[in-house]
DNA sequence: CTAAATGTTAAGCC
DNA sequence: GGGCTTAACATTTA
């Protein structure tokens, strides 16, 4: 469950444990000090984009969880070997499997741009506009799987924002005329919170216009699907209703 | 059972 | 080194 929203309900779903002390660390990931996470303080938790992060005093944890990355609240079943468990008081724990997982030293306000970040309030069309404007000749469908300009944007998100617009994936950026691009970028920001109501609700699927759809809900013309964009991902879109720029 | 999938990064090759 | 492409990783679902 990956994309920006996704990390936004673990957050949520996590943040009764700001404060606490964390009594044992464990896990298989190489290279971990999980030595040094025994007794600290989860000062906080943040999220970027698709990226989880557990804020210590001296060190951040930051957790992405991939493609098919999970976790598990309170649930210390041994079906799974976590990458990182976290033991608090009262047998309370936290666990994340098949992710990757980094700790972080540097300032967070150094490393990331929280204004690139889809759900964050720090967002702004302008300056999204602003970014993009470096990249005429990037691809609609590329543009919104990019993480430095919509940051917790996926595949998921792409694909049905770029319908709703009425954009073709390969429209170029640069061509896009700009009331359309403005509208892109606010249904980014909108879809994204629509998406984590609808996860959160257990009805994510049946709002899909278009991801994994055969047919166009608009005019009934058949979905293309084809692998596009620098890291080919899988794109539907509607030829009839989606302009290409 | 096999293939594919909400993602990213490291390695490899010109 | 730069820039591009491919491989690797891990798990669940169709």
């Amino acid at each position: 469950m990956p994309e920006g929203p996704s990390i936004v309900i673990l957050k949520e779903a996590i943040d009764s444990f700001r404060g606490k002390k964390i009594l044992e660390a464990d896990g298989y990931g190489k290279g971990l000090a999980y030595g040094r996470l025994h007794g600290t303080k989860l000062k906080d938790i943040k999220t970027f984009g698709k990226h989880l992060l557990l804020c210590f005093p001296d060190f951040t944890i930051r957790i992405h969880l991939l493609m098919f990355g999970s976790y598990r609240i309170n649930n210390d079943k041994k079906d799974r070997n976590p990458k990182l468990r976290l033991r608090f008081a009262d047998g309370q724990t936290l666990s994340f499997y098949a992710c990757s997982i980094v700790m972080l030293t540097q300032s967070l306000d150094d490393l990331y741009d929280w204004s690139a970040d889809v759900m964050n309030p720090a967002f702004t069309v302008k300056k999204t506009i602003e970014r993009l404007s470096h990249h005429p000749k990037m691809t609609a469908t590329d543009a919104l799987l990019d993480q430095t300009i919509f940051a917790g944007s996926g595949n998921i998100i792409k694909n049905e924002v770029l319908f709703r617009v009425k954009i073709h994936p390969k429209s170029k950026i640069g061509s896009i005329p700009l009331p359309v691009l403005r509208k892109m970028i606010k249904e980014t920001v909108h879809y994204s919170f629509q998406f984590k109501e609808w996860r959160e609700a257990g009805t994510l699927r049946k709002h899909w216009l278009v991801y994994t759809k055969k047919i166009c809900p608009r005019d009934g013309t058949k979905i293309k699907k084809h692998y596009l964009g620098v890291a080919s991902r899988r794109t539907f879109y509607c030829p009839t209703c989606q302009e290409l720029y």
